[in-house]
DNA sequence: TTGTATGCGTTATCAT
DNA sequence: ATGATAACGCATACAA
């Protein structure tokens, strides 16, 4: 790689002039100034990111900690996270945590040593369970701003990009009662312990109980054979004729299943699950979903972050990303 | 963050002992290494990550440009080349394409500055359709080893990790060909352009060629329709008996448009499409997947990539993944 | 207008 | 066993 060095020794002027020229300081001739330019342009110069990181001890670069990036929701805020970072001359360091709370931990232990200047964090399954999320504080105290999105530590004090989970699901389940009658609807859910999972439940719970019907709630862990267990929870209760799932998964099942059994969407049953871009494809009919915006989370995230680290007095605050509600084919 | 000097200041001893004495050096007596590593421990030192890059001129950094992941194999690919990279002490930086040769070109050009030790790279679309590639030879040039994975640039001589394409669709067609003895096999295909497309294509002609069949090849763009055509054609070909889809999604919408017209699967139909993880979830009957080992692939990128950065005389090759055929409930 | 000197934090070489 | 000094590449305060 070309450095200043190099040019200066070539154009026998000093590093320092070279410096400046091509950061066209007024304080240099327009002549040097092409003279300069037009070398460094032959060699291909280009100042090492890293000098320039030691000298003004900023990296330009954000460390993103995801759980997974197998789930779609967390790829497509992946999308609007590096989008919107290159806009903003940003680069990104991705860590998976695989859901684990020592990797979690791991990763940003090893990344509070000046190789960012902010994280990004959805918080892992496991230390969401359990609790355990001192290593972000750290962060924090370190004086690395942190942004959580979507999986949340209400007691811990920083930026917040999250989904409206209470009001979508409620929403979502209100709709299967006002307008389409529905008088016994199943909730399916396989993130019950997640902050989110928790939240979409209550929403449900709220539109059922403010209209008085009863709540009907399968819980399916992740080993479950979920197949199976929606097919028997159909076969064994025919009265349900509306199913509301709360991941992208378990909804397209149903359909599958509630078609198995015989039953005609929407006529006797209306599904309503979450999704993104392509899952309305994977099903027949096409399934009518709670479309989270994730590639907007990611675009808010890195705004909200960016502007933490320049602005000089930023105000912490936690932003909601409203939801949509997109109706296919399997609503009335 | 605590640097050297701030811990040789408070022991009264110069930088460059505590510096040995961190690294534990046999220079240093044991009671200075002792009274610097309490002091170290206590003010939670860690050496600045970007000093020690400039130092060595090394980043232990990759840079991976993906065109997509929202697509699960680019996001199981991306799974584990992060597990893999965290094992040998390597962090990632990730670009997405977005498939555009323009974003593809600007990433390497920015992160050719010193930010990476090398690059892992899956071609964008447009690069490859357009066969726009020479950013990547650039790279090259610039002493920056690439390694390409998956969507390949034959022409250009680096390390690449590839699927086994042509035979993995050759072996499905034989199956359903030898197995099931099915003779109207239609291939469904929304990615001919790609490399892999191509390759895929052909394995699926040569086992039809073979068995003196006949080709039948529904090619679709991607703002088709893709329901819409595939139900025509199985309305328009009933003679039809088996489905062959090259990517991850059609598969799926041809069992769903099978049921839809009345076919059983997989008396009437056989259908063997591509997938991973979960894909095999999303369809009742379980689709039968070309399954490719995305996560492996992932592997052996950064263990081939890191062998050519640290190793004195590394010898440029091409790795084939194999694929395993996994049946479902969508063959016989 | 140009050049010299200094420092970012670390490590390595060379004294002492 | 410890310390002084230089160097990685860049940017800037200061000197000429």
């Amino acid at each position: 790689m070309t450095t200043l060095k190099e040019l200066a020794k070539l154009l026998n002027i000093s590093v320092s002039t070279v410096s400046k020229a091509l950061n066209d300081s007024h304080e240099i001739s327009e002549i040097t100034k092409r003279r300069v330019n037009e070398l460094a342009d032959k060699l291909n110069y280009k100042p090492n990111r890293i000098a320039q990181q030691l000298k003004s001890n900023r990296t330009k670069t954000i460390g993103v900690i995801l759980p997974t990036v197998t789930n779609p929701f967390f790829a497509e805020v992946l999308h609007g996270i590096e989008t919107s970072a290159t806009k903003h001359k940003y680069d990104i360091i991705v860590c998976l945590s695989d859901e684990s709370l020592t990797k979690e931990r791991r990763s940003i232990e090893l990344l509070s040593n000046g190789s960012v200047d902010g994280f990004i964090i959805a918080v892992a399954r496991e230390s969401q369970v359990e609790e355990q999320t001192t290593h972000i504080n750290t962060a924090i105290s370190n004086k690395i701003p942190v942004l959580m999105f979507d999986r949340v530590v209400n007691e811990i004090l920083c930026d917040k990009v999250v989904v409206d989970d209470f009001q979508s699901v409620h929403e979502a389940t209100e709709y299967l009662i006002k307008k389409e009658n529905r008088k016994h609807i199943l909730l399916v859910s396989n993130i019950e312990e997640l902050s989110v999972g928790k939240l979409r439940i209550k929403g449900y719970q709220k539109a059922i109980e403010d209209a008085n019907l009863k709540s009907n709630i399968l819980k399916l862990s992740k080993v479950d054979d979920v197949e199976k267990h929606i097919h028997n929870y159909l076969k064994n209760h025919p009265e349900t004729d509306a199913i509301v799932s709360i991941d992208h998964i378990t909804g397209i099942i149903a359909i599958n299943m509630a078609k198995k059994i015989g039953k005609d969407i929407p006529k006797d049953l209306s599904v309503i699950g979450f999704g993104y871009e392509h899952t309305q494809l994977l099903s027949s009919p096409k399934i009518s979903i709670v479309h989270q915006k994730a590639y907007e989370i990611g675009e808010m995230s890195i705004k909200l972050l960016i502007d933490n680290l320049q602005s000089e007095h930023h105000k912490i605050e936690t932003i909601v990303v409203p939801s949509e509600l997109k109706l296919g084919e399997s609503t009335k």
